[in-house]
DNA sequence: ATACGCCATAGACTTTACTCTAAGTCAAGA
DNA sequence: TCTTGACTTAGAGTAAAGTCTATGGCGTAT
């Protein structure tokens, strides 16, 4: 498979594929005579995992790493099951951040809905402003509402 | 209230604060005599939404487009409207791929979790590799399991 | 044979969002 | 008065992740 079509899979553009294979991100990667790239079933499913990876807030540099810990066998399985561990906490801390944006957005569209029917801002005038507090610090003792539950997922069994 | 107090409050850093209002972001912040920048409630609250809007996957320079059609009030409500359904969209795309994401941290986790019993990633030799595909299409047909409910939050009523 | 499409490399350039530096102002306390 | 600490400006520098350009090499359809 060559960069074309591994490009069309994945939505990359073939600059970043090269991109990705010089920074490290894809050290099995094989090459025909002529250097052409050639793609392979494994290659596509770390191209998903470096896509995943990224979603959970790491940088290539550290991407790069888990690359190398893999390319290293089974004397890393440890470092990179510990590194998914903090992955996931990173996920569902983002999950919550989400959580409190899609909170402050859905106030901002009544707060909008409701100038919009009457036609100005003019009705918030001196009245308190309940938008909420971005900035306020995670509170222990009082459960907010969740619309989904948070689950660890699977122990490490 | 001055720079530093708001820098403790926010946990954005002073040089951050600064660069902020240069962009247009806080088109409303008061100055004392000397330059001094006076932060009052409101300015906080749009930090706040600022924040929040970044959250959301917007730019700065969005963002100062949202901060200039406030500054024009009432025949702006509409854009500023559609604006926040439009994020609420995102948002709700991004936690879609978050949970698509966490699905595949979690198969990640039970992958080496079973490997590091087993001392040896050798477990795994000629098996099929049913790790997520990160780049399939989303399906139609088939429900895609759901950790949480989507809701649309409050409709424009 | 030659033109076409796909691919290669090296390296320069871009965008975004900060982050820092240098040099200076200002108000309050010893 | 002098010092200290918090603040100011303009502008330079940085980091991350691409993105693009110039130039050239293959393999194949006409």
């Amino acid at each position: 498979m060559r960069i074309g079509e591994v490009s069309k899979i994945t939505g990359l553009s073939e600059h970043t594929l090269r991109f990705y294979e010089k920074s490290g991100l894809l050290p099995m990667l094989a090459k025909r005579r002529g250097g052409v790239r050639d793609f392979c079933e494994n290659d596509l499913r770390a191209l998903g995992i470096i896509e995943c990876l990224k979603k959970t807030g790491m940088t290539l540099a550290e991407i790069r790493q888990y690359m190398e810990w893999n390319a290293q066998g089974d004397k890393t399985i440890k470092q990179r099951y510990d590194m998914f561990i903090q992955r996931r906490d990173a996920v569902m801390q983002q999950m919550n951040d989400m959580q409190k944006t899609l909170e402050m957005v859905n106030y901002k569209i009544k707060y909008y809905a409701r100038a919009m029917r009457a036609g100005t801002m003019s009705i918030y005038d001196g009245k308190a402003n309940k938008q909420p507090d971005f900035f306020a610090k995670p509170q222990k003792t009082k459960n907010t509402k969740r619309h989904w539950g948070i689950s660890t997922g699977p122990s490490a069994e």
